[in-house]
DNA sequence: CTGTTAGCGCATTCAG
DNA sequence: CTGAATGCGCTAACAG
């Protein structure tokens, strides 16, 4: 089934077939072999071989997604998810490699796919976006440094504010333990710190003595309210608390960011922040089909995408 | 950068490179002219390309898996990159589409990639078996009805395993609320009845009051122990038991899977299921790549990966 | 407006 | 053991 078969069916050349399946601009094509060469390849079944575009053209229609090596949780899942589904109504086709980068030079990794564009969560370094881009790769972004990075913020933001809208004058941070982390805790720190600069930061680990540690040298300064960098670590805060003794929002009220589904089981129930993860993909997928195509956008800021969900536990 | 710059630097033929790089049978090269090609290859940093050698073979390195439309957690988050690691060291390029089926006819999927193998939790069709086969995919497998089966079914006999040695003799199951996991559900549930035929199986929503009805016809019943299909589901259990003042393991023993972080952080904490993932994963690439490259392999069976994690829970 | 032609980079015969 | 030649299916110049 080559673009051969539907030329000889519809009983024009190759070229032609090329021309109306691509719309190739600067070329007109009478309406009627357009709809014959249209039908032909209809009733063909007739699919381009995306092998062979890709070695004449440089480059598939492929949007290569990179993981980042730490889990990715439920909410990174669905980003991704609406993000295929909104490439694939442009025709691209979404994937992502999951795995660390020290497995697999980043460099292998694109030339055994060639993809329209590469999306990270991480930085790439100047000398791989160089390497991509003169490799015909359209698009090189990492996720956090740009688009993602706002929302991000306004996510501390409203963590913060909820608090000191509830009434709390002392608050704190619970930071993640994991280091692998850091590029998404850093900015919904800042954002949280533009809102309350005196926030008091602990690192708190996903589990509950240690967690308690932090608790206390919260309660010892003052502090009523913490903003957790996930849901996770707020529910570490929370079982810290309960070695303590204490009760949220009572004594320490919290707030985590996610709304994993644990959040609403947690004791007492966790008050969160949840980002509407279907904008997210739209306005992501949109930039990336911009890119690949050429074509410019106007600037938009993504900050209407999160809320807080309140339950008992803020 | 092509197989012809490395074929000058080395003094020799392309075709001659093609045979050392890619190890072609009966052909053989002498070490003097191989070393002085790999090395031509190294230095000029040479990849072929992929596009390429798609287009020639008909197939590309790249295994494609196509990943369920239900949320997917850490777990297998952490199966996928151990699955990308092992693959890569085999020079297979792991990759993962999201999304449903629905957006993306899984037809236009493998056309735009050519993969050498196709995994998919769900099962496929006949035909999309056939229609793949065709079209050169060397492998094509639904996980759960094979490879991932037997662990599955341990997990659930683990679990029921574990109440009945603490002493319980009326067990329930705590069944997922989501239509979508059905599939990884009923294995599970499966090995539980296999060791305790006489569960009680109930639907438990993630929702503490929901869940407080299943606890309550549970107790009704004299239901001392329950097994719950994931750590959500238990710990949705553990929330509707406190809303009834009950107190796990006392009233009622709980014991969840997978170990999620929240697991440890739960009131009380969580006893529950681990698999190895990383064991998993390379019986897994083991299989696949045994497959592309047409070798066969010893049966095996999965079943020393799981154990159960034991906390206060049960 | 449409047809002809020339490679993209590679794997693979077939001769040497 | 190595070199030259062929074509995978497609797109982009170039002719007509």
């Amino acid at each position: 089934m080559t673009s051969a078969d539907v030329a000889r069916v519809a009983g024009v050349s190759r070229a032609t077939v090329s021309y109306v399946l691509n719309d190739t601009p600067h070329q007109t094509i009478s309406a009627a072999t357009r709809t014959r060469v249209l039908d032909a390849a209809a009733g063909l079944g007739y699919a381009p071989s995306a092998a062979a575009r890709a070695l004449r053209t440089g480059r598939s229609d492929v949007v290569l997604c990179l993981l980042p090596d730490w889990p990715i949780g439920p909410e990174i899942g669905t980003l991704l998810g609406n993000l295929s589904t909104e490439l694939a109504r442009s025709g691209l086709t979404f994937v992502a490699h999951p795995g660390s980068r020290a497995d697999r030079p980043i460099t292998d990794l694109w030339k055994a796919i060639t993809p329209a564009a590469v999306l990270a969560f991480t930085d790439f370094s100047a000398a791989e976006v160089g390497a991509m881009r003169a490799a015909g790769v359209a698009l090189v972004v990492g996720l956090l440094g740009r688009e993602l990075e706002i929302p991000q913020q306004h996510v501390g933001r409203l963590q913060a504010g909820h608090l000191t809208a509830a009434g709390h004058t002392a608050l704190g941070y619970a930071y993640p333990d994991d280091e692998r982390v850091r590029i998404f805790a850093e900015p919904r720190l800042r954002g949280a710190r533009s809102g309350f600069p005196d926030l008091s930061v602990r690192v708190v680990p996903l589990n509950p003595e240690a967690a308690a540690v932090a608790v206390r040298q919260w309660r010892e300064e003052g502090v009523t309210g913490v903003c957790a960098y996930n849901d996770e670590v707020a529910m570490a805060v929370l079982a810290g608390m309960r070695r303590e003794g204490l009760d949220a929002p009572g004594d320490l009220a919290v707030i985590g960011v996610d709304d994993i589904p644990a959040a609403r089981l947690a004791v007492p129930a966790l008050t969160t922040v949840t980002t509407d993860q279907a904008v997210v993909a739209a306005h992501l997928a949109e930039t990336v089909v911009a890119e690949i195509y050429d074509r410019t956008l106007p600037a938009r800021e993504l900050t209407e995408v999160v809320r807080v969900v309140r339950r008992e536990s803020a």
